[in-house]
DNA sequence: CACGATTAAATCGTGCACAACTTAATTTTG
DNA sequence: CAAAATTAAGTTGTGCACGATTTAATCGTG
């Protein structure tokens, strides 16, 4: 295989592995709030943007029906958001925070600062990656 | 939430989403071969480095036999590989390559070509962000 | 207004990832 | 040498991700 051949693995597979790292950097975190990381990402959503459907959600985070569903089914057995059918247009489910899903905002405010202790990254280094990802990803969905 | 909390998923999340719009870009070209991703990576360490334990294609990969013994049966299912009990450590099962599964690898050649092509990133880029990722990844594991 | 197209969510099936545990073999050590 | 510790792989259970399909509601157009 060619150099630039081989280059290809030798980025892809350690960008898998970060991520995977990285979500395994939330995973003890989480757990002290019962959350798995896409479970966290439906509430940050929520908690910055209120109440709204399956799809907008799905939109922001780029997850379809079939993963949502049962996450937001899981959700609502820890009692932390609500799932409505929209009256006017019944095809539409509304999703909401409960008391205990707000509340659950405060404990969660800790996690990022958590993170960034376990990155050890600078807040310039983090400004960096996130724009390299940024990029990478307008380049891809162009 | 301060900028510098807000920050950390603003990193976190737009690399959880590059690494799966990463492995989406290899699923159709990867359908062809009749692999998934992960099933790739093993054959990767396969071609390259020929008959060797579970434990070791876990080693190299970051993945536990949870993982890998059911993926190890899908691709002996498909005869690429082969599972085979160690005479003197009965504890081991050696993987190796069927015929089938050299030949694949002609077949698979193409592909880092096509991610390439997709990822639309000039061989610079690449290194650059293999270097970015390989930094963290070492800060992280430090 | 009715019927075909579209939309939203749910459902089903496959496969990965990981934690926790089990099983069986081997190694260590008292 | 035998019991305890360790090791390798397998098993079980939970949850995510995604493709494909289904169901039910709404919309659009003739």
């Amino acid at each position: 295989m060619s150099d630039k051949l081989k280059l290809t693995n030798q980025v892809c597979f350690p960008l898998y592995q970060l991520a995977k790292e990285v979500i395994n950097l939330y995973r003890p975190i989480l757990k002290d709030l019962d959350l798995t990381y896409p479970q966290y990402l439906v509430m940050i959503v929520l908690w910055e943007e209120g109440r709204q459907n399956v799809s907008e959600i799905g939109t922001k985070l780029h997850l379809d029906s079939g993963t949502l569903t049962p996450l937001l089914k899981r959700l609502e057995q820890k009692k932390l958001i609500q799932r409505k059918r929209n009256q006017i247009d019944e095809r539409i489910v509304t999703i909401s925070l409960t008391g205990h899903g707000k509340k659950l905002r405060e404990k969660a405010s800790c996690v990022p600062d958590q993170i960034v202790a376990s990155l050890k990254m600078t807040t310039n280094e983090l400004q960096q990656l996130q724009n390299v990802i940024g990029n990478i990803l307008n380049q891809i969905n162009k």
